[in-house]
DNA sequence: TTTTGGCACTCCCGCAGACAGAGTGCCAGT
DNA sequence: ACTGGCACTCTGTCTGCGGGAGTGCCAAAA
């Protein structure tokens, strides 16, 4: 047997009331506050079958029922509809978002927009490297046989890094090595510059060979290794909203998980589908999260993705409105991206 | 009547045993764990006494007693030993630090180590721009009306904003705008830049005037008002040691404070003596961490202090160890900041 | 004058029992 | 297939009752 419309109802219900209380929600209560048309016998024996299914739970004998994960799923997959944003919080996106003047600026608005509107933890990744282009290269000498090496992206993202000589270098050699890497590199896409860089310390001529291989591996680490790196954070005095009843009694593994920037970046930062995406509790792979739920989205200008962006709660939260606000917000940041 | 030696040795006894096992401690429990050569009754009259004065209190009848905010502030400055670090933490700070590249590098791995010595939360500020001088300006032309502005300062920060031109400008003029700020300004502490670009614009040719009002204008924000603006925070999860007893119940308010840069730089930020300092509980004249105490510090090559870092934690802490660890480290980022 | 032992008192904490409330499962009736 | 009724179970809360730890005070000792 299988779930008709009325038990589908029934774990809808279920759901917004759980999400609503925070407590287990039993049969009668949920008669009264929804227009079932039913009694409450009859919602108990749906009840038993959603239980069997594995979509809800009961704490102990005889408590209310509680959404599962997998009934979360169900909800998100089938009984949610999009609801619109209030005109309230797109007032509040422009009004956050007015007067930007650069990438840091965007994506630290950006973080702290989305913790304000979800009232929960917000991570937005800045736009990836790797789908980046180069812009501009520059090399600016600090001493004798140290430069810094300063890359442009056409995202606007702005990276630098120490450049350590094997030995002293004059002015003109400086010169002509910013030559030769912008020609080189200027409008590559990052993910192909390794061959590109090999290719410049092999043409170099004889005598640059050194300088120039020694700058090679320095953009390498630049462009290719560090390149995901950075990301933003706020919101997390959110985790602390619902007491600490959310999240088994501690905080302590988010508050973990949350510290590791490569955590975060697996959560947000498969791009794959430009639409929003759920992961509820245990389809997080990370162990940390497990009583956790992600709402994430892709972001940029156009129809490209240079990034991610999502926000981090309690399993029961209000997907409808989270997955709302993030798509909403993620489409805002993808147009301000596109103006530049 | 003063406090003789003894009734200051009962203090100290108190806040250590208080601080192992967080529990308030009676008389019997003390004269068992401390060779204090005196009666249980004997420490209770002393213990009265510094009752009286406000050093330690009860929290209810006939409970053992706790340190004020008062008795770990006599404790700070009167009985404390600065304990030297352990051979393993010293390779700790070794083995953390070695093969640093960048100044972000710096920054990451030492507010990491700090948490992780301290065991917790650590806060460290970039050096500030405010104490450095220019060292190189760059201009980058990303169109014909945008330029991006690189500014290389001699602690190893590098800032860049987004020029908007007031119309199109062509590469001999950013040419010209480059050498002159870079003439006017390398070499020069940001503090007294101001004046210095007012002049550039004062006694630029009549037709480059729009543009190098324009960049003045965007040198100044990034100069002087955004100057403070970065830091570093770790080790969050430290805050759910002690369970939730420490901070009276909830760390929402701290974990709120934390997410203020503003007023994290104040906690750290003050750099005039260059010694360690401790603030306990309420003397934070913040009121979300009226329950925290911060141990902080100014770090800088040789004598001179470039920036601040220091650990918050419950009024309950180890304070001779963290005052060691964060006096260590800041006079090892220092020591590093200078070979650069 | 300072220290000490003794003693009564206070308060917290944990435990057991009682009780109300909420919710269920099942069954017989519609 | 739905509904009303009923017995049952489990939780959360409140109560009362020691046990224990710790204090404050006092009178005696050093």
């Amino acid at each position: 047997m299988s779930l008709d419309d009325r038990k589908l109802e029934v774990l809808r219900a279920i759901v917004q009331d759980y999400v609503e209380t925070h407590e287990p929600v039993g049969s009668k209560a949920l008669v009264e506050r929804h227009q079932l048309g039913v009694s409450p016998a009859t919602v108990r024996n749906d009840m038993a079958v959603l239980e069997e299914e594995g979509y809800i739970r009961q704490p102990h004998t005889s408590a209310g029922r509680v959404p599962t994960d997998a009934g979360y799923r169900l909800f998100v997959d089938r009984l949610t509809r999009i609801k619109p944003l209030t005109p309230a919080e797109r007032r509040a996106i422009e009004r956050f978002m007015v007067g930007v003047v650069d990438l840091d600026d965007v994506v630290h608005r950006t973080v702290r927009l989305l913790a304000q509107l979800t009232r929960q933890v917000a991570v937005v990744q800045y736009p990836s490297l790797s789908r980046s282009s180069v812009r501009h290269l520059e090399l600016v000498p600090i001493s004798t046989t140290r430069l810094t090496l300063v890359m442009i992206a056409d995202t606007g993202r702005v990276e630098q890094r120490l450049v350590e000589m094997p030995g002293p270098i004059a002015p003109d050699d400086v010169w002509e090595l910013r030559r030769r890497v912008n020609e080189k590199l200027v409008g590559q896409k990052l993910a192909d510059t390794p061959l590109l860089v090999q290719k410049l310390v092999d043409e170099s001529a004889p005598e640059r060979r050194p300088a120039m291989a020694c700058l090679a591996s320095v953009l390498l680490e630049t462009l290719v290794e560090r390149s995901e790196e950075r990301l933003a954070l706020a919101g997390t005095a959110n985790l602390t909203r619902g007491g600490v009843l959310d999240f088994q009694g501690t905080l302590r593994p988010v508050l973990e998980a949350l510290e590791e920037e490569v955590i975060l970046l697996k959560l947000i930062g498969d791009l794959e589908p430009s639409t929003t995406r759920v992961r509820i509790g245990d389809e997080n792979e990370i162990d940390n999260l497990r009583s956790a739920s992600v709402v994430s989205s892709g972001y940029g200008p156009g129809a490209t993705i240079v990034g991610g962006l999502g926000v981090l709660g309690p399993t029961r939260m209000d997907y409808p409105g989270t997955i709302a606000t993030v798509r909403a917000v993620a489409r805002y940041v993808g147009d301000l991206l596109a103006q530049n």
